[in-house]
DNA sequence: GCCAACGTTGGC
DNA sequence: GCCAACGTTGGC
């Protein structure tokens, strides 16, 4: 049984500050996540994410990288619509509206980080050494463990 | 802007 | 089904 059987209450996601900041997401109230083209990433959002569940949200890209706000999933799975949208920048021609390659989510917005939790600050927790985040740095989305959920929020609430 | 990590594609 | 080439992500 390997880290991608198991079952989580919680994620983290990816995005880019440039792309949708979390000032964005405040006003919207909740957004769909499109755009994830990584199987991993797809099957955690059409078969392991469910309703209610808390996620962070991760600024990607330097400025600095790291989480810059909380917030729940509002919609499980479904298909990912940018993908059948030739004008997107998503679309992915051998994905088939009958039977979608890609899924997303919907996410609420919860609260904003005061400041974001820079990456190299987050390596240096000692109860958050074994987080996904600096093993698969690649994944754009991926689980966090209730222990790692704590403990950020601790983080997040003591600003 | 560079480059390591790693996922995907395609030739065989 | 292997694996080299290629493309993308994301930290620095």
């Amino acid at each position: 049984m390997g880290v991608w059987d198991k079952t989580y209450q919680y994620w983290l996601m990816k995005a880019e500050p440039d792309v949708y900041p979390v000032e964005q997401w405040k006003k919207d109230k909740a957004t769909f996540w499109d755009g994830v083209r990584n199987y991993t990433a797809r099957n955690f959002m059409r078969d392991k994410m469910k309703k209610g569940q808390g996620m962070f949200f991760y600024y990607s890209g330097g400025k600095p990288s790291g989480i810059a706000g909380v917030g729940e999933i509002a919609r499980e799975g479904y298909p990912d619509h940018t993908a059948f949208d030739p004008k997107d920048v998503h679309f992915d021609e051998k994905s088939d509206p009958a039977k979608p390659t890609w899924y997303m989510v919907d996410v609420k917005f919860v609260k904003a980080c005061k400041q974001v939790i820079p990456l190299d600050f987050l390596k240096k927790v000692p109860g958050l050494k074994n987080m996904a985040l600096f093993k698969y740095s690649r994944l754009s989305v991926q689980p966090v463990t209730d222990e790692e959920w704590k403990i950020i929020n601790r983080l997040i609430d003591s600003q």
